[in-house]
DNA sequence: TCAATAAATGTAATCGATTGCATAAAATTT
DNA sequence: AAATTTTATGCAATCGATTACATTTATTGA
């Protein structure tokens, strides 16, 4: 029998390269300390000696020793993940969010884990199951178009997984919010729509048990009211506020007796749809209707005339999302008491509203 | 000393109710099964008995039993998590092939994890390693701006992690890409130009070291060369694509001693802003320059006039992305022999380009 | 009726890192 | 030199699901 005289480094370098993935006992092992220590080293616990933490170290990279996460996670009941649900995540106004938390969220050492329910509650249902098996940290969440029931997010209250609603929340207390002033930017759009001297402004809107709809109505009355304008029902059209809606809101305008000399609506794509079809119908904007959207989406600034917008700060709204989940985690700040955090939102006037 | 009787049920309920995890140990003693068997039943093994199954699901509901994901990856050594490396995610571009990875990953029970490398390779290098560590079951790639090495990808193809490239793809062999015929469409593009009788015809590029913008280049150059015209390297203008860049590239133009009579340029939001400047300073599109882009961003059919582009199939490449990463995993398609996909893309003739 | 086979369930080891507690060794104090 | 404190390390249980193998029970066939 021939017998093999063999380094025990060696042997791990070529079990290393056989795919063998290497474990603290690996390490262990090999320098003759104990897995115990060999943790310990790699975490930087205090109680481990400098020197000691140096070799474990250097034979940790040496070996290319990665650490088994589930083993981890397992032991320490957390992921270091934060679950993200959105309606979709291919809008210029949520990819941007998106990047804001992933920017937040990466520096931190924290996964995002991104799903989206394409504006259907029965998938945001799902997906808010499968998070919360795949046991995230957190949750930050933007609710579909379709939501109403809220029941699928109780086992994270239950459970103390803090979640954040961002932008489009729910009505229900014990959460925190993250939105801009809806109210406030819908009154200063109209407002300003009013004072090019606008009598009969029609507002295009999404669907209005989202709050951030409703509250652009609401502010849109609020600044009628202040006028002494009495809101019109005929002119209020709800949409999906998709390009194809702005064909729908202009039809619907080209077939009114009187046709209105405004227009304020809920987002920039359905605006700039609509602008482009009255446009084609012979309609000169601003000058027979002066147009407002929200967001500015990049479109606004290349539409012709260039379109008056709320500024929403998207980016903003997903790094303070992501930073806030993250220091509550962390637990240098109590997000729990803290019900809303309004961001600041602006009024940015184009052409396109300019009588 | 007071005794309390109490039903088992009763126990895991408010044991449940009190924050406490479920397992399957505790469903296995409430029903007198053994772990082995409730964990079988949960995971629908053949060998368990229909009823059995059923009384177990029953009571696993009952009690709000959740897997825990950690175990199972740990004993399984699988995550059914995909990582996703991209420059950034707030383009319209990738935001579409995004919302296409997701919705497939989503539908067969995978998790995506996205990071950006915000063009930089350090970054991207960095979002490789926590990727690896955190044991992705697989990987898709598009690649920096900056990115000049590809070592951070060995780890993975050392461990068999498969990896799909798109769009933006390392000139490595043994990985599969999906990406379009960027020469053809360069080509295309520009034959498009020439048809239409412009003779001097500028480029914006991005980094030629990458694939896409090397490969729009090749085919400007073919379709200039088949129609006998030679190259100009003062034509070929390098920028970073950004809407700023479409101001630099418009006053690299304005000086030129003779105006140019075309612009092919490798993105739309470049072109949009170039247009825009071009405009401003008096220069007529399509007369005195007929332009091209590259993408079909929404704004490509807003600017006036209409961009003509190249349609680049961004959802179809984030599905198809996602498909063959999945089918490899599940062992339906084996995509290590495939070297490269190649999507249809197309040219979308606008007036932006008609002379 | 009894062996042979099939069906259903149980036993116990395993995945790899973490951590409370114990212990050994070294440094310090008395 | 003995007692005490400090520093560094080890032991062994634990997290919860999975699965090869063993065992029990039920069914079938001769």
């Amino acid at each position: 029998m021939q017998l093999i005289v063999l380094n025990i480094d060696l042997l791990y370098r070529i079990l290393a390269f056989m795919g063998k993935e290497i474990t603290i006992y690996d390490i262990a092992k090999a320098l003759n300390f104990s897995a115990a220590t060999v943790s310990r080293a790699l975490n930087d616990h205090p109680a481990i000696n400098a020197s000691t933490k140096k070799i474990i170290g250097e034979k940790a990279k040496e070996l290319g020793y990665r650490s088994n996460k589930f083993a981890s996670n397992l032991r320490k009941q957390k992921t270091h993940t934060i679950g993200v649900i959105v309606p979709r995540l291919n809008s210029y106004f949520m990819s941007t969010v998106l990047a804001g938390m992933e920017k937040v969220a990466n520096e931190a050492g924290y996964n995002l884990v991104i799903s989206q329910s394409l504006e259907s509650e029965k998938k945001e249902i799902v997906n808010a199951k499968t998070m919360f098996n795949s046991r995230v940290d957190a949750l930050l969440v933007s609710i579909s178009y379709d939501t109403e029931g809220f029941s699928h997010f109780q086992a994270f209250i239950d459970k103390k997984i803090p979640i954040i609603f961002f932008d489009r929340v729910p009505n229900i207390h014990n959460c925190t919010n993250i939105i801009i002033d809806n109210i406030k930017a819908g009154y200063e759009a109209t407002k300003h729509l009013l004072e090019q001297g606008c009598t009969r402004i029609v507002h295009a809107t999404g669907n209005l048990k989202r709050n951030v709809y409703a509250d652009r109505l609401k502010g849109y009355k609020q600044a009628l009211l202040e006028k002494g304008i009495e809101f019109d029902n005929n002119l209020l059209i709800e949409t999906d506020l998709s390009v194809d809606s702005g064909v729908e809101v202009t039809n619907k305008i080209l077939k009114m007796k009187a046709l209105p000399d405004g227009l304020f609506t809920a987002n920039d794509s359905c605006a700039v749809s609509a602008i482009n079809m009255l446009k084609k119908n012979g309609i000169r904007v601003p000058s027979d209707i002066a147009v407002v959207g929200f967001n500015n989406d990049p479109i606004a600034s290349v539409i012709e005339p260039n379109l008056t917008t709320i500024h929403y700060p998207g980016k903003e709204m997903g790094e303070i999302a992501a930073q806030s989940i993250i220091n509550h985690l962390n637990g240098s700040l109590n997000i729990s008491p803290t019900n809303t955090i309004i961001l600041r939102s602006e009024l940015i006037i184009r052409e396109s509203s300019l009588k």
